[in-house]
DNA sequence: CCCTTGAGAGTACGAGTGTTCACTGACTTA
DNA sequence: TAAGTCAGTGAACACTCGTACTCTCAAGGG
């Protein structure tokens, strides 16, 4: 039938996900700018040469690598925002959850943190594209709420990229302090979450006032 | 004399500083993983074998290099919150002063960003351990005020590592827009700076639950 | 059923890598 | 002033790298 994937264009996309799990793996203990597109082919079980039919270079597949990533979590922000429930109990079931995705895939958060600031403008780029998205949604869903009537769009956008930020932070701490000491790391990023909570309730107390 | 420094002695401290100047120039465009020992002497003018008579390896060319870059910055602290004054100045007197020193020497920032989760080991701890000790020292000057009274010390600490992360934060931000467009972030930077230090003034509010 | 398509193999190339070695020659010190 | 120290040299080692070729051969459309 003319429906059908087909056998051929299967194979193609297993092939292309063994490349990038591959290099996910890789990326543990090295960064991106470092990877060989050799060292890819390898570990993934090609040639060298058929690494050109699907990425156009190492960091074609880094930003391939990002979006499969970021792009994924999406959802999530609009899972936890639409929790009701006391701000307190949705701040620490945030941290619990990335501390758990944190376990389940460290691999995909070391990759975003470090190319983060990383040495590939693409990569970087794509990276600070998401994770603005994020912002953009934590803000839309912090919109709805009551507690946000009468701030600025612009305050909306601040409070947002600071949770993102907070959360990419978050998560990389989760990752330095590994499974055994996750837990102080999660109590201390409740707390930092909860005064930052804390500073956005109090926001407009005074009328805001210089830039 | 026997207490003069000696021309040769001096000369190498100038070579030295020549690979450390030449590697922080070439890291602006790439990470230290993927910096090359040649890469290093070819920019500086020596042979690779010379390399080894300073450093025995990139990494640990990296340590120096953290050292050097965020040892010069410890004094700063001091001097910015031993400043009296309201906090609302000083907070964008904080974010002024970032500003410049990026300004100044955007290589040393973008270095430290970068690395900050990078992928050499040994670079990554010595960034940690630095910015623990700025977070320690934040977390000191913050003790002497009184608005920190009846403060518990961990909280003062997760405190002092909110800010100093911001730093690192907002320097990156930074550096990424360039000096252009650093105007706008620096903006957002002191709203978020206060925000946080409104979550603190309320900190002790209401008595601390849970965990 | 044959013919086109395309994922992947295999080979080869020049360039770049970290590291070792014996060496030179200017500085230091006794 | 003679002996020793040591920063830097230059050649050679055994790699790895990205990319350009040609080639194979199973899948799928006419």
């Amino acid at each position: 039938m003319s429906h059908t994937v087909g056998i051929r264009q299967n194979q193609k996309l297993r092939t292309r996900q063994a490349l990038l799990d591959a290099a996910l793996g890789l990326l543990e203990e090295q960064s991106l700018s470092s990877l060989g597109l050799r060292e890819v082919t390898r570990a993934t079980g090609i040639t060298p040469t058929a690494f050109y039919r699907h990425f156009e270079s190492v960091p074609a597949l880094g930003v391939a690598l990002v979006e499969q990533t970021l792009g994924s979590l999406h959802g999530m922000i609009g899972a936890i925002l639409a929790e009701t429930g006391d701000s307190e109990v949705r701040l620490d079931r945030s941290v619990e959850l990335i501390r758990r995705h944190v376990r389940e895939q460290p691999a995909h958060f070391r990759f975003i943190a470090r190319e983060q600031h990383g040495g590939v403008g693409p990569v970087r780029d794509a990276i600070a594209a998401q994770l603005r998205l994020f912002a953009e949604e934590v803000a839309a869903a912090l919109a709805t709420e009551p507690e946000s009537e009468g701030w600025a769009g612009e305050d909306l956008l601040m409070l947002g990229g600071l949770y993102v930020d907070h959360m990419v932070i978050t998560a990389s701490a989760l990752l330095d302090a590994g499974p055994a000491g996750d837990g102080q790391v999660a109590r201390v990023a409740r707390r930092r979450l909860r005064l930052i909570a804390l500073g956005a309730l109090h926001w407009l107390d005074e009328p805001a006032q210089g830039t």
